[in-house]
DNA sequence: TAGATTGTTAATCGATTAACAATC
DNA sequence: TAGATTGTTAATCGATTAACAATC
C-alpha cells in the first residue's frame, strides 16, 4: 500500500494541503498529537476519510493516541515535495500575475515564483518585487538555467494554449492555469484549472429567485 | 425531473459554465447545432455525461440532430441566473482584489463587481477602475442599497472569517473565498474556495523524483 | 428510408462512510 | 486495566459510462 506503483487518487492528493495547513496551525499552538476526530471537527471532514487518506501513505498513527503533529507535518511535506525548493515560472505580468507574484512571496515557503515572463515589450524589464519581467521568448532558456519545475499561466484566454505548449516544450510538466480555456495537454502533463469566471458563474446558480 | 425540488448535484452545476463557454464560442462561429459527441470532443468529456447533465434540466435536444446552439445558450444562462444582472461585493483592495476587479470588468458580462471594500484607511477612497474603495464598516448599508448578491473574499487568511461573517449578516449567501482558510458557514450559505497555495501544493505532489 | 443522436436505464466505477478488531 | 483511537474491511452512496430503444 505504500509503494509508488499504487497511484493515489486526485481527491486524496487535493486534501493533503488542507491537512498540512491544519497541522501547521496546531504545531504553532504547540499541540503534540491530534486524532482523526479532532482533525475532522476542524475541517468538516469525516474522520474515517482522514484516517483512510493518511493510511494510504503508510501506518504512522498511534492507536489510542492519534497522530504525532511533528511527524505528520514532516510526512505531508515530504509527500508534497515541500521538503525541497520548487521554482515556478509565471507567465503573464498583468494584474493577476503581479498579484500572484506578490502573494506567493509571502505565502508559499518552499514554492517560489522564480521568474515572470511576458510577451509585451512594454512589460519586459518591468520590476515586480525582486523580479524583472523577462521576455517570453526566453522561456526555455531561463527555465532550464534556473531548473524551474512548475508553471503558472496568467495570460488572457486567447494566448493560454500557446503559453501552455511553450511551457511543456520547455520541460515543465506541472501547470496551474488561470485562463478560462480548456487547454489541450499531453499525457504526462499535470494541469489544474482555476478560473474566477467559471467559479462565479457556478455560484450564480445558487442565487435565489429561480 | 425538471422541478426545483430535485436538487442538482454540484458536479453538474460546475460543468454548466464550461458548457456555456463552449456554446458561446460555437455561436460566434455561427454554428447552429452541436451534438453531445462534438461537445465531448471539445471538452474532453464523455458525451453520455453531457447528455445526462443537460437532460436533468428538461428535454431540449433533438434526436438525430443535437442541441440548438441558440437555445442551449439561452437555457444555460437562464439556469445560471445570467439572464439578469448580478452585483458582487469584493472585500479586499490588495493586489488580488485589484486584479479581480479589473479582470471582472472585462470577462464577466452580467456579473459585475459593484463595490470594493477594505478596512485599511490608506486604501479607503482609493480608485480602482471606476470604483472607489469603500469602508468595510459600511458593508451592510452598501450591499443593501445596491442589492448586492454575491461576495468575494480577497483578504488575508487572518481576517477572512470575520469578513465572511459580515457578508452573511449583510444578507449575502453566495461567497467565493480566495483566502487559505476553512471558513465556518451556516446552512444556507453557498461557499466556494479557490486558493493558490492549496492548488500549487497539490500540484507539487506530482513533481518528479519522489 | 437510412443514419444520426437524444434521453434514459442499467452497469460500472470510484469515493465516502460505518463498523469493529487490533492495540496503544 | 479501561478508554481511546487507529487501520482496514465491508457497506453505502454517488457519479460516470455503456448501451439501446425512441425518434428526428
Amino acid at each position: 500500500m505504500r509503494n509508488k506503483i499504487t497511484s493515489i487518487s486526485p481527491s486524496i492528493i487535493r486534501r493533503l494541503p488542507i491537512y498540512l495547513r491544519l497541522v501547521q496551525e496546531l504545531k504553532e499552538q504547540s499541540i503534540l498529537t491530534v486524532s482523526s476526530q479532532e482533525m475532522g471537527d476542524h475541517l468538516d471532514l469525516n474522520p474515517a476519510q482522514i484516517r483512510k487518506d493518511l493510511a494510504s501513505f503508510g501506518e504512522f498513527g498511534r492507536k489510542g493516541v492519534g497522530y504525532d503533529i511533528s511527524y505528520l507535518d514532516w510526512k505531508l511535506r515530504q509527500l508534497l515535495n515541500l521538503d525541497r525548493h520548487i521554482g515556478v515560472a509565471l507567465i503573464g505580468a498583468g494584474h493577476l500575475g503581479i498579484a500572484l507574484s506578490n502573494y506567493a512571496r509571502f505565502q508559499l515557503e518552499r514554492i517560489t515564483i522564480a521568474a515572470v515572463f511576458d510577451r509585451d515589450p512594454q512589460k519586459i524589464g518591468m520590476q515586480i518585487g525582486t523580479l524583472t519581467v523577462a521576455d517570453f521568448n526566453d522561456l526555455t532558456v531561463i527555465c532550464q538555467k534556473q531548473d524551474l519545475q512548475m508553471g503558472i499561466i496568467a495570460v488572457p484566454a486567447s494566448s493560454a494554449q500557446e503559453v501552455c505548449d511553450a511551457l511543456v516544450s520547455a520541460g515543465i510538466r506541472t501547470i496551474l492555469n488561470f485562463a478560462p480555456v480548456n487547454l489541450r495537454i499531453g499525457p504526462n502533463v499535470h494541469l489544474r484549472n482555476t478560473d474566477v469566471t467559471t467559479e462565479l458563474q457556478a455560484l450564480a446558480y445558487y442565487l435565489d429567485q429561480k
